[in-house]
DNA sequence: TCGGTGTTGTACGGTTGCGTACAACACACG
DNA sequence: CGTGTGTTGTACGCAACCGTACAACACCGA
């Protein structure tokens, strides 16, 4: 058996990454062979096109960013508040994974496929919330009101680029608004 | 003179309307003529490149979705709180700009000239946030954490697209959302 | 060392897009 | 009813990218 020099998972990975920088456009195979120092000869004997290439993409996404982040969080302990928190960081704090997660983010609002994986996804991250927020909050429409809350901040902040007057940092501001959704008495 | 059968303004329109559905990466000169129903060859007389058409696409949208609503928003009178409301619903719930702006926001991440634009852009629509929570919230440091998170929130509900329990519509959830965020106490 | 297997480079034809040049054209005005 | 001004269609060369075909190659195991 020949040896394998770019297998799979080089392609998979060199996507992402691409993915994370320039959008979904920008994942071109050639320009992937290019960045990978090979041409794409090889790519169509492992991908039937690129098309399938974008759809590994995002299987190598989902799991990354659900199941390895679940399981970490599950050995980690603690309670849900400590639970919630720890898969916030490791989500939306990971120079890796979220732009990952803003480029699938728009991508889905032009892929109906893209964005019934992402609902997935965000299903079960906004079950992590509902859990922690339910453990000090008793009315079940402030819990989904919150943790829908909690949800937007964690996207939105690192969309929005507005200046906090008073010198205050994003982080402070943000560690605030944490502090009101988390905190039992607003 | 001869007749002027595709101004400027068809272009800046079409491009915008092209933007807002497949991102920046969409808009074409050739594609766009196509739409149009003519060929490029009138583009380049207007416009120097596509560079030029994409910044004047940025002016036309900084103009419609912060000038535009603002004076909506001054005529309309109203205390501060109905402002931020009426400012709010004329550019997150319209069906034109709001697509736009998502794109923008995509757009801006990878571009520093646009994320310079939006940072205004997004600097006047807080400012109103700000004025309107002021109103009931004493607490500087809370107006901002509180207008962050009304932003945010106005933003985020149409990123995620999670399945609320309990028959809750969307609607349902954030308008909650918005009774936590502007009702005086949480 | 010598196949054989699977990976890779090269080459091809087709498409889309850029920006340029210029000829054809339509219209307003004289 | 011309004439000229400005808009448009057509054509060009160039580049990036798709997917295919196949020959060259590197490596593993016999």
């Amino acid at each position: 058996m020949g040896a394998l020099r770019t297998p799979r998972e080089r392609w998979i990975e060199e996507g992402l990454l691409t993915l994370a920088r320039g959008g979904v456009d920008a994942v071109r195979v050639e320009s992937l062979a290019t960045s990978l120092g090979v041409t794409k000869g090889g790519f169509y004997g492992y991908f039937t096109d690129r098309g399938a290439l974008l759809s590994e993409m995002l299987d190598a996404w989902e799991r990354e960013s659900v199941d390895d982040v679940l399981e970490q969080v599950e050995q980690a302990g603690g309670d849900a508040l400590e639970k919630a928190r720890l898969a916030g960081q490791l989500t939306f704090s990971s120079q890796r994974l979220f732009p990952i997660d803003l480029a699938v983010r728009d991508w889905a609002r032009r892929d109906p496929a893209v964005a019934e994986r992402l609902r997935r996804v965000d299903n079960r991250r906004m079950e992590l919330l509902r859990e922690a927020i339910s453990t000090f909050c008793p009315d079940p429409d402030e819990v989904e009101a919150r943790s829908l809350l909690a949800f937007c901040m964690a996207i939105g902040t690192h969309l929005i680029t507005v200046d906090h007057p008073g010198g205050r940092s994003r982080a402070e501001v943000s560690t605030r608004a944490s502090a009101l959704l988390l905190g039992g008495s607003w």
